[in-house]
DNA sequence: GCCTCATGCCACTATTTATGTTACATGAGT
DNA sequence: ACTCATGTAACATAAATAGTGGCATGAGGC
């Protein structure tokens, strides 16, 4: 696959949980996501174990929001998560014994380290529900001035 | 393969070019980064076409600069490779019909442009040259009190 | 002029990781 | 009992980098 997306499905899971109802499946979930259930119930089961949502068993069961989505902030979705490798690009090996690669591993390391601290700075600065208002605010607009898609 | 290591070998055969000679082959280098000689031809050619190195045929030929290595940015490595891609993360869909779908893009999307600009910032900032005398203050470093992997 | 060396490029394989899919067990509710 | 939904295992799919062999091309040396 090109890309790890389930950060970007967790949080729009949780951002569509309240409207959806108390408890939603998987299956539901997966239709809105275009993505299989089983696979909803993988990448949503890390929130489970984190406390961000349960999930009951049997007739009735389902996906429902463990607490408020103000205290949940973005980086604990991705922590949630497993927090899944950000960069795409990286060092050859890991402990070179070349002077020269240890000296590049260092530096492209250290910027790297840089932008992921800015990063996670940004996630932990930002809960879901301050998402949720992103949403309004972005309804409204497309309301106002016709759809306008972002990046 | 784990993670795109592409800049990180790029860096590591620039900063060996003056110590290795003026000319090195593709095989030569190779050895140096324990990868195929192929890949390496297919990393440098990026640099090749961005003139950053040569590359002759036949008898003698190889590789060798271009140009003087502090004109050179780590940034402008980084774009004769192709630019490829930073991030591992990312939307699931490109241009979602869900308004909850475009608000999560967009607060990701503006969280990992951010970094991004920082990132080539950093690296625009950096010239191989600047790189090449980290390694020697590493090396002094090792010299003195043994050697000490980063990253 | 022929031979050797090295790049350029092609096609294919290997490896890794997220995602898709099927199947089955478990437990909750009617 | 029967049905529904999660939990989980096992395997298939897809995409990207890296590895590999082969062949054409061109530059030097003999």
């Amino acid at each position: 696959m090109r890309r790890d997306s389930r950060l970007s499905v967790a949080l729009h899971v949780l951002l569509h949980m309240e409207e959806l109802g108390p408890v939603v499946t998987s299956e539901a979930i997966g239709r809105l996501m275009k993505a299989n259930p089983v696979v909803v119930r993988r990448t949503m089961g890390g929130l489970r174990d984190a406390g961000i949502m349960c999930s009951a068993k049997g007739h009735g069961g389902g996906w429902s929001l463990a607490r408020k989505l103000d205290s949940v902030t973005l980086a604990d979705v991705y922590e949630a998560l497993g927090m899944p490798a950000l960069f795409s690009i990286g060092p050859r090996h890991e402990s070179p014994g070349c002077l020269v690669e240890q000296a590049v591993n260092g530096a492209l390391g250290k910027v790297l380290g840089e932008a992921e601290a800015l990063l996670m700075k940004q996630l932990r600065s930002t809960s879901v529900a301050d998402l949720a208002r992103s949403v309004q605010r972005g309804a409204a607009r497309s309301a106002k001035k016709g759809t306008a898609t972002h990046v």
